[in-house]
DNA sequence: TAACAGGAATAAT
DNA sequence: ATTATTCCTGTTA
């Protein structure tokens, strides 16, 4: 759980950077206010795959974190470190799917949910959260964090998982050619124009991209960030980094991390036994899109990415559990 | 029907 | 040279 709270002591956005935090702020109320907007669920979500309205997820997602396991203040329930045993339902479900269809999301102006805690410490938890998950983007497309560099080829990657993270409606090739300056100049007019359905989204979240960069470069310019290196969860966490390390990244790598942020994609993949490595892969297309997105391979699928996981058999890094599962792989690992 | 196993050729680095 | 991708035949649940 060590993670999460040295990097939210050492933003601490809330008071320190009093502008920024109100820009990401309303990009963030901006894509909060697209959940729920009135006629803005004409979208369907494009994988059949779970029944989440994409933008309620986004901001659901984090708040499910401030009482996730990794959290910094976070109520640990009684059974605190317990495993996470094969059973059903991952902890982060049953909040996104107690949303009813009408995005009765009573969190933002009542703060029905927020009695015991100040709205500004969750707004700046909330903060905290976000440029982690951009640091998690970044490292997942291999991209750099402030969209400005961002070549053509990264504008569509950040198109592409950003459309697939939330649940936005395809925005096809309406970006296509754009570096990352011509996007970041581009109005929020603009945007809807290229893409008349989910453009104003997408440009509260390029927004949100935009102002975390600025944040970053005004709290740390060398970035040393946090490495935590919590020894409590054994090699899960270990040498994952995959990013620094240079060289291409590997599938196992890349499904190390999916794994370490079940936030995000305990819905796709997720530990059936962490101390074991025994994880299940819930939903073979998504993981083998964000993959393909991943490698530049647009025609990834399943069918090669378990091809992929069955090479790693002789070379002794991935292998079938003992009672072999559908979809069910175990990194063999003498830690 | 989709996942699984693994051979083989090719591509990417 | 290693690793991943692509395509394939055949098997399993």
């Amino acid at each position: 759980m060590g993670s999460a709270s040295p990097g939210l002591s050492s933003v601490s956005p809330s008071r320190l950077l009093p502008p920024p935090d109100t820009v990401l702020r309303t990009g963030l109320e901006k894509v909060a206010a697209g959940a729920v907007g009135p006629e803005r669920r004409d979208w369907r979500p494009s994988p059949p795959a779970t029944p989440e309205q994409g933008l309620s997820a986004f901001y659901l997602s984090y708040f499910d974190m401030l009482y996730s396991e990794d959290s910094g203040w976070a109520t640990k329930g009684p059974g605190a470190s317990a495993r996470e045993e094969p059973s059903e339902e991952p902890e982060q479900c049953p909040v996104i799917d107690s949303q009813a269809p009408g995005g009765s999301l009573d969190l933002a102006p009542g703060g029905l949910m927020l009695e015991e805690h100040s709205l500004e410490q969750v707004q700046s938890m909330v903060v905290g959260e976000v440029l982690k998950d951009i640091e998690t983007a970044c490292k997942l497309l291999n991209i750099t964090a402030d969209p400005v560099d961002w070549s053509p080829g990264n504008v569509q990657k950040w198109l592409l998982w950003t459309e697939h993270q939330y649940r936005l409606p395809p925005v096809g090739k309406a970006f296509q050619e754009l570096g990352g300056k011509e996007l970041c100049a581009m109005s929020e007019e603009q945007f809807r124009q290229r893409s008349p359905l989910g453009g104003d989204v997408l440009h509260a979240h390029l927004d949100i991209w935009k102002s975390a960069a600025w944040m970053k470069e005004r709290t740390s310019p060398g970035t040393v960030h946090y490495c935590a290196s919590t020894s409590e969860d054994s090699w899960t966490d270990s040498e994952v980094d995959s990013s620094c390390s240079g060289q291409p990244i590997h599938l196992w790598q890349f499904l190390k991390e999916l794994l370490l942020k079940p936030h995000s994609y305990g819905r796709f993949i997720r530990w059936l036994n962490k101390e074991k490595g025994i994880f299940k892969i819930e939903d073979s297309a998504q993981v083998a899109r964000l993959w393909g997105i991943r490698k530049n391979r647009p025609a990834m699928n399943y069918d090669k990415l378990s091809r992929s996981i069955r090479q790693y058999y002789k070379k002794g890094i991935i292998r079938k559990p003992d009672i072999s599962q559908r979809l069910v792989y175990q990194f063999v690992h003498p830690i």
